[in-house]
DNA sequence: TTATAAAATCTAGCAACGCTATATTTGATG
DNA sequence: CATCAAATATAGCGTTGCTAGATTTTATAA
């Protein structure tokens, strides 16, 4: 059979074809979600947006749910290269201001996306070794800002990122005014540097049993 | 007519009635969420519960999201109830973390009244004015922890508050392991109380603008 | 080039959901 | 006991996630 010659191309195109939707997908949940709220990515309405019928996108995603996952891990493939950025390039002052402030900065930019990123603790693996590497790449970053300080690098990443979690959830959800984001992120800072010196950059165990 | 005199025992009966079956609509919905997830307190589920047809149950409340409105509440009542003895009888230690230990244990031992009570922003009113009194109580129970703490007791709260809350929320999600949950609270403490002194306890500005 | 097998896609429908208009029953009042 | 209102139930609408089965499209062969 004559197979391998154009029966791979005609492969590598279905493949290109199916990659290419399941984005397209992707892409028109994350849309309607930041525009019209989560409740409103309805199986049905991507249908429409990719035109084609509801049972197509069940042969790129297990679920709806499976959707909100694809999306989520975007998300924190995102999030974990605005936190790299941010850290390597200091911007003004340490680090850890220029972490904490982008990381808010793209929770504030980004609501629904942020939301579904935290939404999904049973779909998205979690713990130890299943854990996606977008997920351990995003929380690395934390390790970084911390690391090697007074054998608690790993507890004061947590604790920083849980912070900043808080706030940010804290502030999607309205309870905290965005007025004084500013402020809060300064005094944040402080406490995580003023209280715990600077340290030497050696040394960095990395035992995480989170992430 | 003598009406004010047994009918004004019979509105009463019936006021206690319904008082009682609104009573028992959201201890079943709190009930099936700690058991059996959110998704599983459905309005046919309730009515079941309570042994009636559905339409009382929405002459009780507007909607699905109203009776979860109401269970929260009920649980932001209970923690400030919660915090405020924690922080009143100071076990061991200081009485920031009796407050932090006891808020962490409210959001463990009850993951779905938590989980609803920071679900659902734009049901339960807030900001300002119109935000419950369950909430202000709560929150005031964070103010009073920094009261007077060189004039950013507000901030303080607000980030102590929120460090609690990324904490519980990461470890509900199951991103924190629940192992070194102490070491969190005791390392997340020493941030908050050693870089800034325990203040004396007079002037309190309480200009709070979030609760 | 056309027949056939397989892959891709659609139609149509199920069960369950929140919610409600309407019918029915219950209970208080004369 | 009759009447009228309040309380409650029945039955159904529109929408949801999901899927079995029919249908079309596409690749491979004669």
């Amino acid at each position: 059979m004559a197979t391998t010659l154009a029966a791979n191309r005609i492969a590598e195109r279905k493949l290109r074809d199916k990659q290419a939707r399941r984005a397209q997908i992707i892409s028109a949940a994350r849309r309607i979600a930041e525009l019209e709220g989560w409740s409103n990515v309805t199986v049905r309405r991507l249908s429409d947006e990719i035109s084609y019928s509801q049972p197509v996108l069940y042969a790129h995603f297990e679920s709806r749910e499976g959707i909100l996952a694809a999306v989520a891990i975007e998300g924190f493939q995102e999030l974990g290269l605005a936190l790299e950025k941010a850290r390597k390039r200091v911007k003004r002052g340490n680090a850890v201001e220029s972490v904490g402030a982008a990381y808010l900065e793209f929770a504030a930019s980004s609501p629904a996306l942020y939301e579904v990123m935290f939404s999904l603790s049973l779909s998205v693996p979690f713990g130890e070794a299943a854990t996606p590497p977008e997920l351990r790449f995003a929380f690395s970053q934390f390790l970084e800002l911390f690391q090697g300080q007074s054998s608690k690098s790993e507890v004061l990443s947590e604790l920083f990122w849980a912070s900043l979690h808080g706030i940010a959830e804290l502030t999607r959800t309205k309870r905290f005014p965005r007025i004084r984001q500013k402020e809060r992120v300064r005094t944040l800072v402080e406490l995580f540097t003023s209280a715990l010196p600077p340290a030497s950059s050696t040394m960095f165990p990395r035992t995480s049993a989170l992430v």
